[in-house]
DNA sequence: AACTATTGATAAAG
DNA sequence: TCTTTATCAATAGTT
């Protein structure tokens, strides 16, 4: 479909399979809604990310549509009888994988955070090692990206501070020019003198803005 | 879509409609089967024509996954009257709170395999780092106590054995003795003085194992 | 999240 | 309905 064809199976990264349920999950309810607009479809749309989320179209009403569905796949085994028990067969069988799911995603997130190593063996220590040690990679590199870039956007507002005060103290130097010259005076007050000293920064700050105090902390502006 | 743009407006004519149907309801179906397949994802797709033909695909089975999505939308809208609609809205609630366990649960593994950073903030970026270099701590503490009870094992064992050579060597020396006073000779045989060289290891491998080229193999015994 | 080079889908015509 | 073809749309890979 774009920089190169790629095959219809199982994507195992998962990072890219989300990336790419995301942008496919779009175009076919964009398309769902556009064929039930265009021919006049009534057509019911359900879809369950791998991590369980739902998402679902209906042209009409979900449940109307599943009733005519039900209606054509010619099943009348009604709700009056005993068909109950095989409803609640499935719904304790889906219970029953949930369950089993939250149970070992429980346990995997336990030995991530190094809580249940009794189980493992030296082997699936050091896989598990492994595992942690790119993952803080990642984490250290991500939160570097992060300060890069506040130091970035700081340093390029303190520039633009400094620029700003530079042409105010020109500002302020002419119109001490127009009062001394009103005044008859050749020299500026004391005053102004003090009032640039203060607003200069010292040189070296250059390459030590106060960034480094902020560390940690979300962006403080 | 193709020789002309097309509005996404009910197609009046017909015959163009049933066409456009025709083709569009091809095409959603593959995007429907490929999302499946690549994504992993559960997707039942329901349509009938404007005629009132059905077409229909579940990438599992269609019982299921509208059963999984009646769950979802916890509802009790059921068919006989409302006496279940207790229990199936019990069976609703913990199956709603299940599913997003399970979704909130691998989220957070994800984060913790440093696969999903972009939502986080730099504090939360920081406490991250904090719970992985503490879960890789107490993983590589275990794995240490892992080698350092092998080690004392091996120790134990070599030391045992040291004894058990020890004591052979000093049988095999009394047999000699044994064996020279009947030859008649006084001196041990050369075959003797070999044996018992080789069985004894140097001193500074008491300090140096082979255990460290078993590093990170499951007790080889 | 935005971009873009490519592949894919499809409207119109036969 | 099928095929062809000119175009428009979706999206895989990349940044």
């Amino acid at each position: 479909m774009t920089r190169k064809k790629i095959q219809i199976k199982r994507i195992d990264n998962t990072t890219a399979r989300q990336v790419t349920f995301s942008k496919r999950r779009r175009g076919l309810f964009k398309k769902a809604l556009e064929l039930s607009t265009l021919c006049d479809a009534e057509i019911a749309l359900i879809v369950f990310s791998s991590t369980g989320k739902l998402f679902d179209y209906a042209s009409s009403s979900m449940q109307q549509v599943i009733e005519r569905h039900d209606l054509h796949s010619g099943r009348n085994l009604d709700k009056t009888n005993q068909p109950q028990s095989v409803e609640l067969q499935l719904e304790s069988t889906t219970y029953t994988l949930l369950s089993k799911e939250v149970v070992e995603k429980t346990h995997e997130l336990r030995k991530m955070k190094g809580e249940e190593l009794q189980g493992l063996n030296v082997n699936e220590l050091q896989e598990l090692e492994q595992l942690l040690d790119a993952s803080l990679g990642r984490v250290l590199e991500t939160k570097n990206e992060r300060f890069l870039k506040e130091i970035s956007a700081l340093k390029w507002k303190r520039d633009k501070m400094m620029d700003e005060n530079q042409q105010l103290k020109q500002q302020v130097e002419n119109l001490l020019n127009v009062e001394a010259h009103l005044l008859g005076q050749g020299q500026p007050s004391e005053l102004v003198t003090n009032i640039c000293s203060s607003a200069d920064p010292p040189h070296q700050d250059l390459h030590s803005s106060d960034t480094s105090l902020r560390l940690g902390l979300p962006f403080p502006d």
